[in-house]
RNA sequence: GGGGUCGUCGGCUAGCUUGGUCUAGGCUACGAGGCUUGGGCCCUCGUGACCCAGGUUCAAAUCCUGGCGACCCCA
């Protein structure tokens, strides 16, 4: 299956080959992660979780449950998700006479937590995340990973002294990101949302679209500055020095764990299956015996050998044992689950006393000797981390393409399935059209460059105030 | 939110137009055995399916209605 003429399929079949998820669960929008998939989410989540720690969060558990007062109290923010809660009604035969919900995000559940526990300036930064499920009753069509109603994601928030101090934090979450997802060697654009687009409650929200082999963006992350709007809600306020009592600053932000996996499987991945980067890769290195008849024990003892190396320098390897199966074989399943470096042991390698090395994402052999088999590897994982970077952001550039007037417009989202790049005058009006023109939304304009617009606005020709970016979405 | 296509072994599918010859054929996977092993080898045997609920009919995988689910297009 092609990866760019039936994304659809392609991605499908990869998520059930390379046991990511099974999509068969009988309730829409609700998936099983099977083993390996869940093996690259758990490494993921160690990542982002160390970065988090190093950083002065930390990890604490809040309820699934949510209950309709708290939930209700600030009014952005219940108008934005209310639409797609799923509530708790009954237990049992029981009517309950306080309504739950289940967090579609945790903001009302954390905050009033936050009110009892914030007393001081002392009691500031208070930096808290969690890696937990959320739920979201998704009206349009539900996607594996991409659009799920029960979604995988890792959720900071936040409360300081001053708008400056909560200005920093949203620059250190998106350095944060940003350095997780270069592990990852994912390409996106870091857009500030324009305002008609931001989270629910916040002041102004940044995101991360990631690109998708159909065209449409793929929202990885987003860190929001929530200023006081949830501090006046939730009445969280601190006792500064001069005994005055103010209101935090709030921020917050999420990393979507599903939508990551679906990113790294959508932009590095090929028509042979997964490729994944070696520091998430439940399994590093793959060692296939290649065994003849009358040589098979001198074989099998050497691949023993080579394994004990390479696992006491501590990389995740595995030695395929299974003697039901060609050597042929296994390398389609590996190739096809996306193990980083697969290492052949033959005949030959074990005379010689050396192994060949063979990396997932060109299929390229080379032989070393055996005492340089863990620095050739390690040579190999970073050589791999930094071709699927290349890959993807070339791919990225390819992607957008400049939108000269509305019918380019038109042609670039519609026909040939791009992010266009589009001078706009910020009206409200004119978003609507590039709405209508392009069949995409406008995603926002991007924050880690300055871009100046060289045109006016592609709709009333007036003065255009931002580059934004157009695409379709998930 | 509107429109369309579709649902058959674990996976991919043939059959449906024109109801009966289909308690269903192929490939793959899985299990047993043999032969092989530097890119899916070959042979033998075995396991395994008509989404759910109604309806029409002497007879339903096939036609109709509804539900559930999947995908595509448009807003």
């Amino acid at each position: 299956m092609k990866k760019f003429k039936n994304f659809s399929k392609w991605f499908d079949e990869i998520l059930f080959n390379a046991d990511i998820l099974d999509n068969r669960y009988p309730v829409k929008g609700f998936a099983v992660y099977k083993a390996w998939g869940f093996r690259i989410i758990k490494n993921i989540i160690e990542i982002l979780e160390e970065r988090l720690n190093e950083t002065g969060h930390i990890p604490m558990l809040f309820p699934v449950v949510i209950p309709e007062d708290a939930f209700a109290k600030e009014s952005e923010h219940i108008k934005g998700f209310s639409s797609e809660v799923f509530w708790i009604t009954h237990a049992g035969d029981r009517e309950l006479d306080k309504k739950l919900l289940l967090r579609p995000t945790s903001e009302t559940a954390i905050y009033p937590m936050f009110a009892l526990w914030i007393r001081s300036h002392a009691d500031l930064p208070l930096k808290v995340y969690q890696s937990v499920a959320v739920y979201r009753y998704e009206t349009k069509a539900t996607r594996p990973l991409l659009r799920m109603r029960e979604f995988l994601w890792n959720e900071a928030h936040t409360a300081h002294k001053s708008w400056e101090e909560a200005e920093r934090q949203v620059a250190e979450a998106v350095e944060i990101y940003n350095s997780v997802f270069k592990r990852l060697g994912l390409s996106y654009l870091v857009l500030r949302r324009p305002d008609f687009d931001k989270f629910a409650g916040a002041v102004y929200s940044i995101a991360f679209d990631a690109w998708n082999p159909d065209g449409r963006v793929n929202q990885i992350g987003t860190v929001h500055n929530l200023g006081e709007n949830f501090a006046k809600a939730f009445e969280i306020t601190y006792e500064d020095l001069d005994g005055s009592h103010k209101n935090v600053f709030q921020t917050c932000y999420g990393f979507g764990l599903s939508r990551v996996v679906a990113a790294i499987i959508a932009q590095h991945s090929d028509d042979h299956g997964l490729i994944l980067p070696p520091d998430i890769a439940p399994i590093q290195v793959v060692i296939v015996p290649i065994l003849y008849k009358g040589a098979t024990h001198e074989v099998n003892a050497y691949a023993r050998e080579v394994y004990e190396i390479i696992k006491s320098s501590g990389i995740r390897v595995h030695l395929d044992t299974d003697e039901d199966k060609t050597p042929g074989e296994k390398f389609y399943y590996w190739e096809m689950l996306g193990a980083p470096v697969r290492v052949e042991v033959g005949p030959r390698d074990q005379r010689e006393r050396k192994v060949t090395l063979v990396k997932r994402v060109d299929l390229k052999r080379i032989v070393v000797p055996l005492e340089d088999t863990v620095t050739a590897i390690k040579d190999l994982f970073n050589e791999i981390i930094r071709v699927l970077e290349e890959r993807s952001s070339s791919t990225l550039k390819e992607i957008i393409v400049d939108a000269e007037d509305q019918s380019s417009l038109s042609d670039i989202v519609k026909l040939n399935r791009r992010i266009a790049r589009v001078c706009w005058c910020e009206g409200v009006e004119c978003a609507e059209k590039i709405r209508e023109a392009s069949g995409g939304e406008i995603r926002g304009y991007r924050i880690d460059v300055e871009e100046k617009p060289e045109k006016p606005c592609i709709i009333c020709g007036r003065e255009a105030k931002r580059i934004v970016y157009v695409a379709r979405a998930y």
